[in-house]
DNA sequence: CGGGGTATTGAGACAAATCAACCTTGGTGG
DNA sequence: CCACCAAGGTTGATTTGTCTCAATACCCCG
């Protein structure tokens, strides 16, 4: 048990990469881990927050649901992801899982002080935090500027480039449309046919409704892109 | 010259709160004053991230420009405020000032050492870049669930909010309707349309194409909400 | 008192939302 | 093994909201 939380359970997340087992012994000290059914949810909107996460296994979708009930999905994590950031000390979205997933837990404060105490972790924490903020700006500009069919590539090439697996042009939506919907500030219709035209354009073939294929990539990109 | 660049000059921005001028000092030894006029540019969108900024008087616009040629404003500056966040080494967005504008700047990598010696510029600086993160998810929610007119409420709100000056009902408009349409994701005629509306419906009155009085701010404040 | 940029207003076109029907799939029990 | 069902996904018809294009009004500055 102790055994299992050496550094070798951090090896994957970008987190803590550049760093000997030793350096990370203080961290891992003091995670946990976590081990969630499919659909569970990991945090709770105005939870207190207290905790940092990485996501070792499965998929973590980010969502913020307002008193309206309307919903949007701010992001979705794949493994290596680091997941808690908060503007306040309260989580301001919700972390659901799409997947069985395996995270590692870190006590907020005790983190931030085994951060402090190494330079590289300090930098690596820097970039990861604007990594997420780049992220937000470039699903805003989807938003802001693009049709239907453009913020559905938009998803699927953000998909293409994060989920694990080595192949680069068959991609699995491990969400639902309602999800991708919320997440592209759509319907579930409107993602349907936008499914369609990509289809009918040539971009992507459809495997079935949780699976497609790339045809053309660099249209995709191209529609995609946010540069 | 030297005598004004002491911890005098810090005063006012959020980043600095809670510092006697003497730890302000080896701050104020590297940051340089910049004073740049109306509609020039602070920051060029790919030049490389070599500074940071707080912003003293004036007011900022923070836009990124695709290839193609669409335009997103991401959002605006206001006396205080902290600009320079990448999640390169290049900027990933332009900063463009409304008005004249009174920057300090620092050297980045200076920057960040002088802020890794003082634990409360440290936390400082974490509440800044998730503050700013915050702002970006309130900005994604207004684009992916909100209708005009109630994009057009979170924008006035936000004003309201952050724009210096004592009187809380009277919103002075510093950026153009193509400005304000880029940011909410809209043309100039929807915005105007919307300000229309808003107007029929009683929550603000428009003195001037720049200057709006809110009248309802219980209505304003609920449809600009995005909890 | 012009004149150019900026904002508003109106009419028609178009994209996305809504409403409704239908299809697919995966699981369940007879 | 197949009939049935429920949930999720697709497709079609209609409505609504926003964009586009065009005309008009406003306002700051010379």
């Amino acid at each position: 048990m102790s055994q299992e939380k050496t550094a070798e359970t951090f090896f994957h997340s970008k987190f803590f990469r550049g760093l000997t087992n030793e350096e990370l012994q203080p961290l891992a000290d003091i995670c946990q881990r976590k081990h969630l059914k499919p659909h569970s949810v990991a945090i709770r909107q105005n939870d207190p927050a207290t905790h940092f996460y990485t996501l070792i296994s499965g998929a973590l979708m980010l969502e913020r649901t307002s008193r309206s009930g309307r919903r949007q999905v701010i992001g979705f994590s794949f493994p290596g992801d680091f997941v808690g950031f908060t503007s306040g000390d309260e989580f301001d979205y919700s972390v659901v899982c799409l997947q069985e997933s395996h995270l590692q837990t870190f006590p907020q404060q005790k983190f931030l002080e085994a951060v402090d105490n190494h330079p590289i972790l300090k930098k690596n924490a820097r970039n990861i935090g604007n990594g997420i903020l780049g992220q937000a700006l470039d699903q805003l500009f989807a938003l802001g500027q693009k049709k239907a069919h453009e913020r559905l590539c938009f998803l699927i090439d953000q998909i293409n480039h994060r989920q694990p697996g080595t192949d680069r042009s068959s991609i699995e939506l491990i969400m639902s449309r309602q999800d991708i919907a919320d997440y592209l500030g759509l319907t579930i219709e409107t993602v349907s046919r936008a499914f369609a035209k990509l289809k009918k354009d040539g971009v992507i073939s459809i495997e079935s409704a949780h699976q497609v294929k790339i045809l053309d990539d660099e249209a995709l990109e191209q529609m995609a892109s946010a540069h």
